[in-house]
DNA sequence: GATATATGACTGACCAGTCAGTCATAATAC
DNA sequence: GTATTATGACTGACTGGTCAGTCATATATC
């Protein structure tokens, strides 16, 4: 039991993720531009200085943070390529670990540093898509198609906009930051109801 | 055909909307904190010094333009309260109108620019919240029950989360910004796909 | 004591906001 | 109608403060 931590206590790794724990605390609360490199440093318990011992800039932070946060998700990604499963099955699986993994988890500040930075970060946009969103399509639209035709969907409507399965959710975390306090939404919720709608209310 | 315009050429109200027309096209590139004011003034055509004698400050500037592009949609908003029409009817006029009066004019900037600073400002975030959001769920929430009463509906699933209607539009905004050049997605005929899904397929 | 690591005072660029001065136009005088 | 004076909208150089990034120095490790 360390008394009181000597300075380099920590491993460099462990220094490396307190850096960055620090700086997703501080993007997200005030978006790329508005985030003070001092207070990165300060929350981290680091001196400023040690943030380029271990980035180059602000800009490589913030994409390394991207990265570090999107990472984990394309391990649990490819476990659900290839696979030949009902279309509700397969809905309902990325919806709940999606609730639970992204929106029950600091990883929606992320979506939501994305989806609020991206436009000026073409590098964090194309990351994105290529890694996540095509990915993501690409495993979805084969089993609409396939379920469209099996007619366990009225149409293929699915298969063309895959982006209707997860509108619902990308609006659960916008609302989470902004009107939660006006009016609490039941996000779980929304996705059972919108999970119903799609294929109709189980019984 | 004034050969050089002379300075004072625009009358106030004009210079104003110059300013306010420069400040849309800076906060959209570039977010709040990106955008510098010599450069609206840049745009406008307009010394900075200018800019100061029509808004107090920068964020007047932001809040005033939020409000300008917002309010002539409120008037829109005014002519669907009271009203006792099918669900679908009333879907789907709303969702055209906001392909065609948002989606398809630089109001979707600003839908933008308060999904992205809108938790930094929570004044904007609110009169957003009160002066529409709240508006509209108000009105399709109750048309939304009746639906489900008579049958029109399923269930009361889009009475209970009406976020689920406009849903796609917000996901069609944001896929325009950031995926848009990677996989081009059209947005009408997202609409039409989400209203075939809520209500079944039109024959 | 040599090397690796960390510090934080410092620098220079940047930018919101200011204000003394300018000048086109309007008002007044003749 | 012309000359003189007054007005205030407009300008842009300037200021004060902020902050990303640097580096000479200090500390830990072996």
């Amino acid at each position: 039991m360390p008394a009181r931590p000597k300075r380099r206590a920590l491993s460099p790794e462990a220094r490396r993720e307190a850096i960055l724990a620090a700086a997703l605390d501080e993007f997200t609360a005030r978006g790329y531009e508005g985030a003070r490199l001092d207070d990165v440093a300060k929350r981290a318990g680091v001196a400023k200085g040690t943030i380029y011992l271990y980035f180059a800039d602000k800009e490589t932070l913030f994409q390394d943070l991207v990265r570090s946060l999107v990472h984990p998700v394309l391990g649990m990604l490819e476990k659900t390529r290839d696979v030949d499963i009902p279309a509700r099955m397969l809905v309902e699986g990325l919806l709940n670990t999606f609730v639970r993994e992204i929106y029950g988890t600091r990883r929606k500040d992320i979506i939501r540093l994305i989806l609020n930075e991206g436009s000026r970060f073409p590098a964090i946009a194309e990351f994105y898509y290529r890694e996540v969103v095509a990915r993501v399509i690409a495993i979805v639209r084969p089993i609409m198609a396939r379920a469209a035709e099996r007619g366990e969907l009225p149409n293929d409507s699915l298969a063309r906009f895959p982006q209707l399965i997860i509108a619902p959710m990308l609006v659960g975390i916008m609302w989470h930051a902004l009107f939660d306090k006006f009016e609490p939404l039941d996000v779980p919720a929304l996705v059972r109801a919108h999970i119903g709608i799609l294929f109709g209310s189980a019984k």
